[in-house]
DNA sequence: GTCTATAAATGGATAGAC
DNA sequence: GTCTATCCATTTATAGAC
């Protein structure tokens, strides 16, 4: 086991201390994890830690970068495949719903942030806007397909940010009920009818019919 | 000046800790918030925080206990008036608008939770579940008036629940964007589309119309 | 109720041997 | 790259005069 070259034990110590750094502060928040707790959850000690990112800070911006190119490689293409747009919707709300399930750390390391802000490093503060600039550009791209709107940009843009921010509530929510799921049937519907309304034709989607197998509703 | 009696002075100091420490720690988050921060911006010694809080733990209980009945009070009744459902519909959503308008404290104070959930005081997290009940019983009862829903209380949940995750969901994006707004234009376009999918009837609503004035659209 | 002063612990960060 | 030991600033909290 001592055998493996010193960088792989290197790249390994520093692989341990993000997963232990990321999973204290995206339970207690920033300001709230200290080096010592971190250093007793991966087990090396503070001046490894130190050696590595060389701050609280620098270990921040590595836990968000990692985050941030962990939930982009997990989402799905934002060219959502699909014949017509109740196909492609179904498609891009399933998917939402399975990145949000299994990244539950996102969210609450940008709610994290909140902590910092004001006063600390700009390059966590860059981090975090790259982060969420991903997200959104992400999340345009993504409705921009489903509903064919690569020349109504203003309505791509409000689809958008209605789906991240009914995303983030319930990322909020799932901070006092842990099991809380994205509704995605709700979304749905939610998401037709903007697009109605914005005289968006949705050929194949009859009106509000009963949301086909995945889509999540309540009971 | 002086003259006021001693326990006018008493009441005078602790809300200016109160309000000092709202401040911070809604800005900051609980932990990031030191005593001495709060001293130093309200003024008062250390001494006097603790002999009117006795704790961090305590001055965060009593943050959250008065922002819960501020806001509370500042929110409408939950018995909408209004005619049909177009004009209470409107009247609600200007209102939630208002009051997430004039109190973006919030929630941010609640996700400063975060920072205390596992380890710290029973008492924090009680606060903390109380305000966040009292809002969501709010926004049951006030879709319920909205839409005549007496009869159906999982509908009323399901809306209640949109509307406050698109709630929630704002106030995280004004975490990055500190001047947006609520958007009730289309929060109001699916709120319609999820009762009428739901088999709500919605009498003098036409279909997906223009929003009345005072409904917040972008450009 | 308010102040000064201070105790006791913990935080971030570094030195230097290995 | 990892370890022990340590410096110094700051933190929560208290003591006791006024």
């Amino acid at each position: 086991m001592t055998q493996a070259p010193a960088h792989h034990r290197g790249t390994r110590s520093r692989d341990a201390i993000l997963d232990s750094a990321a999973d204290l502060m995206s339970r207690h928040g920033y300001a709230a994890t200290s080096i010592s707790m971190v250093s007793a959850a991966c087990g090396l000690p503070v001046s490894s830690i130190y050696w590595h990112f060389g701050s609280k800070d620098g270990i921040y911006v590595a836990v968000l970068e990692r985050a941030r190119t962990v939930l982009l490689a997990a989402l799905p293409p934002a060219d959502v495949p699909g014949a017509d747009v109740a196909q492609r919707l179904d498609t891009f709300l399933v998917e939402v719903a399975d990145a949000f399930q299994r990244h539950p750390h996102g969210v609450k390391l940008l709610l994290g942030l909140g902590t910092v802000q004001q006063d600390a490093s700009a390059a966590a503060v860059a981090e975090v806007r790259r982060y969420r600039d991903a997200l959104v550009a992400w999340a345009r791209d993504a409705v921009s397909s489903v509903f064919s709107l690569r020349d109504r940009p203003e309505v791509a843009d409000e689809l958008a940010r209605f789906t991240l921010r009914t995303a983030s509530g319930t990322a909020v929510a799932r901070w006092f009920e842990p099991d809380t799921v994205l509704e995605t049937g709700p979304l749905r519907v939610a998401l037709l009818a903007l697009a109605a309304h914005h005289g968006v034709p949705v050929r194949g989607v009859p009106g509000g019919d009963a949301p086909p197998r995945g889509i999540t509703t309540r009971e």
